[in-house]
DNA sequence: GTCCAGGATCGGA
DNA sequence: TCCGATCATGGA
């Protein structure tokens, strides 16, 4: 992997396993999409970019080297082997084939935990497209702007003191509890992020539980794209869908597959959401 | 109009 | 412990 600075552009190129779309529409992110020039925008920790991808590499527009270091280097997780990874989770042959038919480009983002853990109690029981707009509107209502009409992520502190009257416009159904109760239990300190991905796994995940509305699936999204546990394993309706299929019942992925449980998760996830369902949907 | 969505909670077997 | 109904809304 090469990183070149010009013009006030990151340039990343000889990057093994990296895809930016697949990256940003495999379902872990929700806050960046393409536009029609085919290039991605979104906003992640009050900053916004534009980033593309062609031959040569990708292409982070408008940052430079002190804020590719600081923030993108270790939001796209550049420092982690993805080829040594797939290598080492490719004994199981699901994962083989999912890396190595349209989801071996996929890397797990280094989120900002509030964010991550906000946006998965909004995906519970919800489809896509729509959780996008409920954050897109809790982010435009809440955020602070970072030009070009992005907006921030709000602090719990502000989602706490807006109040569940307060959310009414972002739409967000029997979620809105939930979030409030996420945003008082944060900004009190009842629920600590600080410090928690240093937390033994089934520590963290019990602190993240104690928020309403945050379960077993919902902690572990947080746990894998906001906070570092690349051994937690979302199991959500196309993932239990998927277990019972070709692993049968009371199966352990988390033995199974190991420290990067959650990276086979993500490929195996995407690759029967995404790719089957395209697969079947061209015939 | 119907079905269902990256689930969690609650009450009752 | 396990199962089903329910939750609020709108995308497909």
């Amino acid at each position: 992997m090469k990183i070149t600075y010009e013009n006030n552009n990151t340039k990343i190129s000889g990057a093994k396993n990296f895809d930016l779309g697949q990256t940003f529409e495999c379902g872990q992110c929700f806050r960046f999409d393409k536009d029609s020039d085919g290039l991605y925008k979104g906003t992640a920790f009050g900053k916004t970019i534009t980033a593309g991808q062609d031959g040569e590499g990708i292409t982070l527009y408008g940052v430079g080297e002190r804020e590719f270091e600081s923030l993108w280097r270790g939001y796209f997780d550049l420092d982690r082997d993805y080829a040594g990874i797939i290598k080492a989770l490719s004994f199981d042959e699901r994962v083989s084939v999912a890396a190595s038919s349209g989801a071996g480009g996929i890397r797990i983002l280094n989120q900002d935990g509030w964010e991550t853990l906000c946006s998965f109690i909004v995906s519970q029981n919800n489809n896509i497209p729509r959780i996008k707009k409920i954050i897109a509107s809790l982010c435009s209502l809440l955020g602070e702007e970072t030009g070009g009409g992005f907006y921030s992520f709000p602090s719990a502190e502000a989602v706490a003191g807006a109040g569940i009257e307060g959310l009414a416009p972002i739409r967000s159904g029997f979620r809105a509890k939930y979030i409030i109760d996420a945003a008082e239990s944060v900004a009190s300190g009842k629920v600590k992020l600080d410090g928690l991905s240093l937390l033994p796994y089934d520590e963290a995940k019990a602190e993240l539980m104690k928020i309403k509305g945050v379960g077993d699936k919902v902690s572990d999204c947080a746990l894998l794209f906001g906070f570092g546990f690349r051994g937690a394993f979302p199991k959500d309706v196309w993932i239990k869908r998927t277990l019972e299929k070709y692993y049968g019942a009371d199966f352990s992925p988390s033995e199974y597959f190991g420290e990067h449980a959650g990276i086979a998760q993500q490929y195996l996830f995407y690759y029967e959401r995404s790719i089957l369902k395209k697969i079947a949907g061209d015939n």
